[in-house]
DNA sequence: GCTTTACCTCAAGTTTACTTGAGGTCCTAG
DNA sequence: CTAGGACCTCAAGTAAACTTGAGGTAAAGC
């Protein structure tokens, strides 16, 4: 820890700095700020400084990232906060609520993909008419009301 | 159905043909077999056939990817079998076993994380130290000694 | 026999989330 | 004042699962 630059409490932070803090790499930041999931401003030797509400921006768009959200649906949301404003409590709750949302919609496909498979694995049909595994639009007619999100889809794979 | 050449019921099946049949395009049939996951003769013309069990493996390679199993795992799956043989109920039974324990592993997954979500929702902390949506190494400990197939992983975002 | 289709190969493009590398600048310590 | 570390930009590479396009052959219909 000698190299490292003494750190002042309450100073802007270089990108080495939030890398170190944040865990993610530099290149990672360039990328993010690319994207417009994260801001910066300039110094005059053009290095990047950044408020150190950063941080707790970083670690939002780190869990959203575990949760499986797409970085462009992370840029989408984070965007919807006032003019790139600190991540307040409230903030994170709905953000939070929605991916929650996002996520029990994935975790029930699956876990209807798996009761489809579980049948079908002592049938082993695999026909092309009758097999509901192979017929990916039953999903759509099979689910009540519940909370549909945006999701036209039928047949692509569940990913991971 | 005119420009259709009229289809010989024992006959193997052209690529065109195949890929009518299975839904699946001309240049995935392409991929698949560069890939190892489908193999063919050629005629002298230099063009593809398939034997007719073609259609089956194909079906078994739809359905693995609806279940989210990457392409080289099927492939890897496939050549467990016997000399690239016809795949029977049997070997349906084996791999999709297989493939549900993995599906069932994912499904657990996310259940955990979202569990953790849920939990954080209403502190917002997201601490580096405290939260354990920020700390995955948890879910390392946590779980106890169920089916663990290889998965080293920890942190890595649980894909969609 | 000629014209469509169908097929062939190989290279390059697509998306996501980044990393790596090259070539150059800035800043801080000694 | 100079060495070294931190930083900058921009281009290209990576993996997955394919698609698209170019340029050329084959086969089928009339």
């Amino acid at each position: 820890m000698s190299t490292i630059k003494s750190i002042n409490r309450h100073q802007p932070l270089s990108v080495g700095e939030v890398s170190r803090r944040s865990g993610v790499a530099v290149s990672a930041l360039h990328f993010y700020e690319q994207k417009g999931l994260i801001h910066s401003w300039r110094t005059n030797g053009n290095q990047r400084r950044y408020h150190r509400d950063i941080l707790r921006r970083i670690a939002v768009i780190k869990v959203a990232q575990r949760l499986g959200i797409p970085l462009s649906d992370i840029a989408g949301a984070l965007e919807t906060l006032p003019e790139g404003r600190t991540v307040t409590a409230e903030d994170w709750q709905q953000l939070s609520n929605r991916w929650r949302a996002d996520l029990d919609d994935r975790i029930d496909k699956l876990t209807r993909l798996r009761d489809q498979l579980t049948d079908c694995i002592g049938c082993g049909c695999l026909s092309v008419e009758a097999c509901r595994l192979r017929n990916p639009s039953d999903t759509l007619g099979e689910n009540g009301s519940g909370p549909r999100l945006l999701d036209p889809d039928e047949s692509p794979p569940v990913k991971r």
